[in-house]
DNA sequence: CTGAAACGCTACGCTACAGTAGCGTAGTGT
DNA sequence: ACACTACGCTACTGTAGCGTAGCGTTTCAG
């Protein structure tokens, strides 16, 4: 039947072309990744992958498409963390995300790409899309806190979320600060200390870092 | 003496100097606003301003002169508040900031140069300039308390700015949520619990908001 | 083995942009 | 009135990029 064709289509790719397209969104986000989304262009993608111009515009009917398609791979999902409590998930997750914001790909494409989903329509679901993305963990993590009581009631998902975030983006790309451990260890507490129900509980005992090392504090300016 | 003849030829520029590199100027603010760093190009500012581009090149040497340049004026610093205690200045600056988010030209900009400044060294120096300019009455009022001795002991200027202008930043380039008033009162209000001596002294009376209006709590997507 | 699909290659056309050169004109200070 | 300066204009070089067309070759599936 055909609809067993078209299934069959689908599911089994020519090889060559799983080869080309591989070749061809590694570049690009090679690319992107050194330069932007500015960075990026058809004859360089071309150059560095040896997938000629003609076939990229075979699987790929214009630039903003294959700069979708490459995107929608930048910072994949981390693990949501469960430690049992709001206090360890939350600073497990801010450690980590410190830590991509120091090291990861995506932290230098991102400018970009908000400076694009800014004017060009065709690249503003990129942005919503790929802030989803990142910051799916924290809202889960608020979300299982708030059905477990353990936000004060005047507080949403959305709130812990940008007040914990918030300021070490601001330090990554407006103040370029070290993000060090200390300040987002500060941050975390201040958050906590709002967020959680009975404030003024004092040292906030336990909820130790997840990540054991954060000695390298600076930023590498090359 | 010739330094009297130096000072009167820096002094009195051609008007025609003047006409024309004001004109330039402001073309390209213009196109700054509306496309970025990215969507200045020499032509269309030679176009738009009626200034022919050779004259555009006799007064800068490069594209890279003219943006620096047109963007030194951009976020011209706004008055210090002084309602004589921290938190009327804070509360005064941060409404004004997220009045600025919404609607000032440079909001729209500044991912163009965030982005810029993470690639192009030419362009580096642009971002720290325009961070310390925009940044700089948060840290003259956050000093001052601090000389005055409202700031908790462990509180340093640049922590109370990253708290506080880091969330409002994150919805407004991030999150793309509404910056309104609720938020905005409410970030001020967290961030004054923590970084003020005595924390937990209530309410925080007085300090009233120093925009009256604000109305307008959405974003125009346009 | 054979046909079809994917591929590489070269060569286009078109647009946009940075930056320069030469010349004639109009405004400026003295 | 004079020299000087800034200016506008046209034209040009050179580069980069997007997207397309045609043709021959490789590679896959049946």
């Amino acid at each position: 039947m055909e609809i067993n064709q078209v299934a069959r289509s689908e599911d089994f790719v020519d090889a060559r072309v799983k080869r080309s397209k591989a070749a061809v969104l590694a570049q690009t986000y090679e690319l992107l990744s050194a330069g932007g989304i500015g960075g990026v262009s058809i004859d360089e993608v071309s150059r560095r992958s040896g997938v000629a111009k003609t076939t990229i515009y075979r699987h790929w009917p214009s630039r903003a498409a294959l700069l979708v398609e490459a995107c929608s791979t930048v910072g994949s999902a981390s693990a949501v963390p469960d430690t049992g409590g709001f206090d360890g998930d939350l600073t497990a997750l801010v450690f980590d995300l410190a830590e991509q914001l120091r090291t990861a790909r995506w932290a230098s494409v991102l400018p970009s790409i908000v400076d694009a989903a800014e004017r060009e329509p065709e690249l503003a679901g990129l942005h919503a899309d790929l802030h989803a993305r990142l910051m799916a963990p924290f809202v889960t993590v608020a979300e299982r806190a708030e059905a477990r009581g353990e936000l004060a009631g005047d507080r949403r998902p959305a709130d812990v979320v940008a007040a914990v975030t918030g300021p070490l983006f601001y330090r990554r790309w407006f103040s370029r600060e070290p993000l060090d451990a200390a300040f987002v260890e500060r941050v975390i507490q201040d958050c906590l200390d709002h967020v959680r129900v009975q404030p003024g509980s004092g040292a906030a005992a336990g909820a130790p870092p997840a990540t054991a090392g954060n000695a390298a504090l600076h930023w590498d300016r090359a």
